[in-house]
DNA sequence: CACTATGTTGAGTCT
DNA sequence: GAGACTCAACATAGT
């Protein structure tokens, strides 16, 4: 019987260490393995994905190909430019595949993709073997053993784990890999389309993923450059790579009391050079570091203190609880499927009405990833959100470090995210896990939507009067603002007492700081002097407005699958004057205004477009043609509800 | 059913 | 400067 000729299909698995589905392959003791990288138009073209996390998987499968080459000069990582789904059964016939392996994937997109890859094969008799290791525990298992329920807390997620088993035991990397077999090409390359393309932003020469053939410009199925991807260079200084990250963790590992004491909230958010964590995130991501290994090295080491009797940390807050949390959200994700990624028809979020709605396709009950502007006042605020220009220094800088570097700390990521939200602009949570899913080097999907979940009090915590300040949070850590004056370098020399708030700084100390506290952020220079905008809006009045608006959704309770939020009929159970757009009685699927934007469903509505800005925001003097709108519930029913339960 | 304790990561005031 | 307490208040698990 001849030998196994294997395809090893690399996704966001990009190691050698500690890789079940890489022991599975070789175990197969084949003739031939293929390790290839399919180039997906999922990653070139639909998800947001910013030239710096381009960078960081270019530098993890450049790594992991020098690493195979490392063991046999005769192999490396193909990378093939074509999308798996139309590639890999030509592939079968034309390297007379038998087995394709590959690290089990339990994203919604992923799910999809490989289905119809395992069809393929099965149509072809090519056998598939799937294993996984992207997670602690298998994430479908997880699900099983909670009741195909999503993990929502993480003692759901330990209870379901201590049924599920011990997490397993790293796996030694390969010492030696097969030859891979004849890598000749005679099909014809199937180039996917490129619509809709929003990644176009970070090009600045023509896309060439798919244009130079299957097997790249030079034929030889090389990594790709950014350059060869009409990429504009990446501004982050984070390099990915397994060989990269097992270095810092063998730094990391080496602080014993750093690692087994380590508590998150107690890690600064404005620590940098070097950063107060691990920066192991954007690693995990891309499979350059299994999750296992990173758990069972830090156990090592917490239990030959805790026999020591020398002070360990405990999950939640310790290191291996972070690799709960991150199992706790691929768990939920992989039982909710794509509609763990938005609220509508999502019945684990709350209801909220935001600012700038995600527009929804009602045939397929997805959101479309454009979105609705209800009101332009909160669009500018999203943008000067997006770009670091609030006016609001704490929140800009971050803003800026994740722009520009792809990665800022968890606590950085509560302070900007609960400011968008339930925090300040009452924007939707949606919209702030775009900008992360494009900026961030170490996007999860399951953790961004997961965490924005949280920080926007939609599902899995509640807590929303418990709202970080975008002067004092930053302060408490960092009272010189040395953060901000690296990533806000405008402020550098504003004295301390003004740095979180320089608007209050008189014109001369501005002037003598070098800067003017001025406008909404358009300006940039006058005179010679730099320009920092104005706060854009009163913190205090706007996180009253947001409080008030959140205890009224909450007191509402509907849910992402409540048949008003289907239907847009939840604006009748919303005072017109509360917060977000809740005019009128009946606005358009989800949290829409609209209901105008599906192709073949009727115009059923269309909600005025009085924009409520301006609009005085006592309930008692609504004008006579708003208060037309039928209403289950007036204003003062609603404040007499809001009274505690005890008097 | 009522009640209590707890939930990784708030802010402000007082001691 | 660290720690206790209060502010107003949500959801859930457990008793």
């Amino acid at each position: 019987m001849s030998k196994p000729r294997v395809l090893y299909w690399f996704r966001t698995d990009l190691r050698l260490h500690d890789s079940p589905a890489l022991k599975a392959a070789l175990d197969l003791q084949p003739e031939v393995l293929y390790p290839i990288w399919c180039w997906d138009p999922h990653y070139v073209y639909h998800a947001r994905v910013g030239n710096n996390r381009w960078q960081f998987l270019i530098d993890c499968m450049n790594d992991v190909s020098r690493s195979i080459t490392n063991l046999n000069p005769n192999s490396k990582l193909f990378v093939l430019r074509e999308p798996a789904v139309t590639l890999l059964s030509k592939l079968f016939t034309a390297w007379r595949i038998t087995h394709i392996v590959f690290e089990k994937d339990t994203d919604a997109y992923a799910r999809e993709r490989d289905k119809q890859v395992v069809e393929s094969a099965r149509k072809a008799g090519v056998e598939v073997i799937v294993k996984s290791g992207r997670t602690l525990w298998d994430s479908d298992d997880i699900v099983k053993a909670h009741n195909g329920k999503p993990t929502m807390s993480i003692s759901q997620l330990q209870s379901a784990g201590s049924k599920v088993g011990d997490i397993a035991l790293p796996i030694e990397p390969p010492k030696s890999i097969p030859n891979p077999g004849d890598t000749n090409l005679d099909i014809k390359q199937e180039r996917p389309s490129s619509e809709p393309d929003i990644n176009e932003q970070y090009r600045d020469a023509d896309e060439g993923s798919y244009s130079f053939g299957i097997a790249g410009p030079n034929g030889d199925y090389s990594v790709p450059t950014l350059k060869e991807l009409g990429l504009k260079a990446a501004t982050t200084p984070h390099r990915g790579g397994e060989s990269v990250v097992l270095g810092k963790l063998h730094i990391i590992l080496a602080d014993e009391d750093y690692t087994g004491t380590f508590e998150k909230p107690k890690t600064s958010p404005a620590a940098f050079e070097p950063q107060a964590t691990c920066l192991t995130s954007p690693y995990l991501h891309f499979g350059a570091l299994s999750c296992r290994y990173f758990y069972h090295r830090i156990e090592e080491i917490v239990e030959r203190r805790r026999k020591a009797k020398r002070p360990v940390s405990e999950p939640p807050t310790s290191l291996t609880g972070q690799l709960l949390f991150r199992d706790m959200y691929f768990a939920a994700q992989a039982a909710l499927g794509y509609s763990f990624g938005q609220t509508y028809n999502n019945d684990h979020c709350r209801f909220i009405p935001w600012h700038l709605p995600s527009r929804i396709d009602v045939s397929t009950k997805l959101i479309t990833g454009d979105y609705e502007v209800d009101d332009e006042v909160k669009q500018r605020e999203f943008i000067r959100w997006r770009e670091g220009k609030t006016g609001f220094p704490w929140i800009d800088a971050i803003m800026r470090q994740l722009k520009y570097e792809g990665w800022i700390h968890h606590l950085a990521r509560h302070a900007v995210a609960c400011f968008l939200t339930r925090g300040g602009c009452y924007i939707s949570w949606e919209r702030g896990a775009e900008v992360f899913e494009e900026w961030l080097i170490d996007h999860e999907a399951a953790c961004n939507i997961g965490n924005w979940q949280w920080l926007s009090c939609t599902a899995f915590y509640s807590q929303f009067y418990r709202c970080y300040s975008p002067i004092a949070f930053g302060r408490k850590w960092d009272d010189n603002g040395d953060f901000i004056r690296k990533y806000v370098p405008e402020l550098k020399d504003m004295p301390k007492k003004y740095i979180y708030e320089p608007h209050k700084a008189p014109v001369q100390d501005q002037k003598k700081a070098g800067v003017l506290i001025k406008g909404d952020g358009e300006e940039e220079e006058r005179d010679g002097t730099r320009v920092y905008p104005k706060p854009m809006f009163d913190f205090p009045t706007q996180r009253e407005i947001c409080i008030q608006g959140m205890k009224a959704a909450y007191h509402v309770g509907l849910r992402g699958k409540s048949p008003q939020v289907l239907d847009g009929t939840w604006k009748r159970l919303f005072d017109d004057h509360a917060e977000g757009p809740t005019e009128g009685g009946l606005g358009g699927p989800g949290g829409m205004m609209s209901f105008d934007n599906v192709d073949g469903i009727e115009i059923r509505h269309r909600a005025p477009a009085t924009p409520k800005r301006g609009v005085k925001r006592e309930a008692s003097d609504a004008s006579p043609s708003k208060s037309a709108h039928t209403r289950v519930r007036g204003q003062s029913t609603l404040d007499g509800a809001f009274r505690k339960k005890k008097p």
